[in-house]
DNA sequence: GGCGCTATTTGATCTACGTCAAATGACGCC
DNA sequence: GGCGTCATTTGACGTAGATCAAATAGCGCC
């Protein structure tokens, strides 16, 4: 498989060191002793998905913890094949599949790469061996899917209790926080079907509703590149 | 504060059995073991709350995790007083706060007891201090955490995917194979507004479904009390 | 630069569900 | 047993947002 036979050889323990790093630069394991890193790495694999793939689908038996080194990553939820209903959309240093690895149940979603997208793969003995191990590890466990809770409630709020244009203005505030500093074009991470379905709403509906925030002078769009001209417009209600 | 003032007394120590036996009754406590279940009732405090008191209001300090020892709990978001949009409804060995415990954090929703209910209040303090000593626990708060997370999953899903009608009868199918034995007529968590929230609909179109499905003979109603009488039909799309 | 693909937009129309208002029913309390 | 309060129902009507269909715009590729 690998041209040179050696056991520790320099590309494999360099794939180790890459996959060490890359978990350094996590969300869920950035602060957890180098230690525990390399241990999780040396049980970690490295996968390549290009773009469209599906890194697992709803109902499959769940593999492991994913970590996006590179690229995008869709979940999302409903029929087969083909993003249904976007629930979430994970960069690098995030995380897919945490829920069902903790409780090694299968998946409940379906996983997309939107990007060729570069992932590890830590499958759950690895992550069990180092949370006995580790003692640290299992409160970030805990602190992750809590921040999931959070942000779940927080879509299910939305999704009952604002409108399809609250939840854009919302939406695009909410990035302008994020991603850049203020007033510089901030720019969508998939394509705006995606983010419709992410927001509850039809592409057609959230064209309207962008269109609408032109049209108010609120906000100035370039293909997937938005510029945010009144912030405070975006805060208050339609009207 | 106590008539008896001895420390050991036998009216406090009957208090943390009791403390004890209900903990041990809890989903996320039932599996450790009796010296972990001892000592988390030892930190704990009962509490009481008539119907309609408020545990915790939204943005709160988190004083801690609760458990239903009885009665039954709404979490819900939205503005301030009065069930807005009930994401969640708690009975007897449920507990509420948990993602607010483990992050620290302030409370996203706002709790209020729709019966009478006594709790128990676990500060974090004790919560992470019994973390450290047995190992079990921070596995069985990861495994709550996400039940937590594939049931708000299972929810947006819901809500975006499906019909009100179709909500309706997967809410009542699900509660037929929870709750008592078939064919057998199931009851209410609470009232009809509150069921109709959880579900979002308006109290009107929750009425109209559950009539809708009267008229089709799949279901009689009599007051709190529903008797599905054909599981099949209530599986399948309006038609 | 033209071609074929997919993404986005625009317009016209439809409908599931919400809103408002009034009638009815259920239940505890004097 | 009558009465006040609150929960549920019923009816009439309004609308946010979906759907369908067709036009347009990007954009990679030969």
């Amino acid at each position: 498989m690998d041209p040179d036979h050696n056991p520790m050889n320099s590309a494999s323990a360099r794939d180790k060191a890459r996959a060490g790093a890359a978990l350094r630069r996590s969300i869920l394991f950035r602060s957890l002793p180098p230690a525990a890193i390399a241990r999780l790495a040396a049980g970690s694999t490295a996968l390549h998905f290009p773009r469209g793939a599906q890194l697992f689908r709803c109902g499959e038996r769940c593999a492991g913890l994913y970590t996006v080194v590179s690229g995008r990553v869709a979940n999302s939820v409903g029929v087969t094949s083909g993003p249904n209903k976007v629930v979430d959309l994970t960069g690098p240093g995030g995380h897919v599949g945490l829920a069902s690895v903790v409780l090694g149940a299968n998946h409940i979603v379906t996983a997309e790469a939107l990007t060729d997208s570069a992932l590890l793969l830590t499958p759950q003995t690895t992550l069990f061996e180092c949370g006995s191990a580790v003692a640290e590890l299992w409160p970030q466990l805990a602190a992750a899917l809590s921040r999931q809770v959070c942000a779940l409630v927080a879509d299910v709020a939305a999704f009952s209790l604002n409108s399809g244009r609250e939840r854009v203005a919302h939406y695009l505030l909410a990035m302008t926080t994020t991603q850049g500093s203020r007033q510089c074009p901030v720019t969508l991470p998939a394509k705006k079907s995606i983010i419709a379905s992410r927001l509850n709403l039809t592409p057609e509906y959230f064209s309207r509703m962008l269109h609408e925030l032109i049209a108010a002078g609120t906000i100035a769009v370039n293909g997937r590149h938005i510029t945010v001209l009144d912030p405070a417009r975006l805060r208050v209600p339609p009207h």
